[in-house]
DNA sequence: GTCTATATTGCGATAGAC
DNA sequence: GTCTATCGCAATATAGAC
């Protein structure tokens, strides 16, 4: 963890699992670890070697480094959100694609760096507004999107009770990142095992879709 | 806001309203201002006068003193949960006591100090862990038990379909803390106005208790 | 390794309550 | 007068920066 293997200053031992990646990847850990503001160039630097001159031409800035950490996690999860859509798309029912729905976003929101990135920027995002707002337009926001045009697809069949989809959306979207995941994040709970989760995501998928109330209203 | 009346060094400038009062409001902006980590007692005394060691007399440490603050905005905040369940002892109906108890909770996560400790402990909340469990313990964790409280009560008179009571509680306590409460959470949104929050107060009261599916599951 | 910042403590002086 | 709380200052300790 601490003294990892460094690679030489000419750093060419076999096949380098392209350079890039290697710099978010040490970037990312700093930034987890350190904060935003804290996390410095130069402990980087330390880690993976070169100068600071090649991190600023590849990545233009401190903000940009950031920038492309969201960005190495967020095209992985958006892929899986992405994979519920287009489910629903081909036409999976509506209890099927929430439930698809609360399984990938939960898994997101629970996977470690997440996690991270979520603690650096709520703890930090007003004196870094472009960086908050960066990493919540492309993240949660189009995640919400997404879920919107299911809802409107079944709404469109019929299937929904709803005027605002959109608000729906977010609400789904709060049930997911409930009680417990506040937990988590505040770093007061462990990280729940996967039989917790899946039992969590049926319920809300539950609530969501039928309430809790024996008799609906009028 | 700099360089306010601080007070003499005889101190008796008419009615002190409570001096301890004092300091923990004046601790709180610059925990809410700089985090707690980068908070020093020295900026304390600078604004409010008066000897580290009183400060340490009083409060005992720095977590002392933080404590000091979650207790300050916690207290309040308790009174209006408490209300809720008041009502709810005394026969309010079920959907009356979810409302209430979806704006009580409304007002206290989108109160300015509450979203200033969040995002203290959010992101500080690893490095601190004894602040972030007393904080999650005696904030969230309680409103939990006292909602599941309420949702017991409505079940035994068979207005509930659910087995688990806390688990339900947890979850709507995420609906509260939707999509939108992240933004604000991250400083990318604005506080919502008022009949905003109110809408989507209503809206989860609906989800919550009846869901969004047109028809029911089997 | 040095150096700075800062939490924490010790102690004598002082002011007001009684 | 005594007592108590606070004050002001100086000293210790420690963690992180350089």
């Amino acid at each position: 963890m601490t003294a990892s293997a460094k690679p030489g200053p000419k750093g060419t031992e076999g096949e380098e699992p392209d350079r890039r990646q290697q710099i978010v990847a040490a970037a990312a850990e700093i930034f987890f670890d350190k904060g935003y503001e804290r996390a410095c160039i130069d402990d980087l630097i330390a880690r993976v070697g070169g100068s600071k001159r090649t991190i600023y031409n590849i990545f233009e800035s401190k903000e940009g480094l950031f920038t492309a950490v969201v960005d190495s996690f967020l095209t992985d999860y958006a892929k899986r959100i992405d994979a519920v859509s287009a489910a629903d798309e081909a036409g999976a029912d509506l209890r099927t694609s929430i439930l698809a729905f609360a399984r990938a976003s939960t898994s997101i929101v629970y996977a470690p760096p997440m996690l991270s990135l979520y603690r650096v920027l709520i703890g930090e995002g007003r004196r870094f507004p472009n960086l908050a707002k960066s990493f919540f337009e492309r993240g949660a926001s189009v995640v919400a999107t997404v879920l919107t045009r299911i809802l409107e697809r079944h709404k469109a069949k019929g299937e929904l009770v709803i005027e605002d989809c959109r608000l729906a959306a977010e609400q789904l979207m709060g049930l997911v990142r409930d009680y417990q995941y506040l937990g988590v994040l505040l770093g007061v709970c462990e990280q729940p095992p996967p039989e917790v989760l899946e039992h969590r995501i049926i319920a809300l998928v539950d609530i969501f879709l039928d309430g809790v109330a024996t008799h609906r209203r009028a």
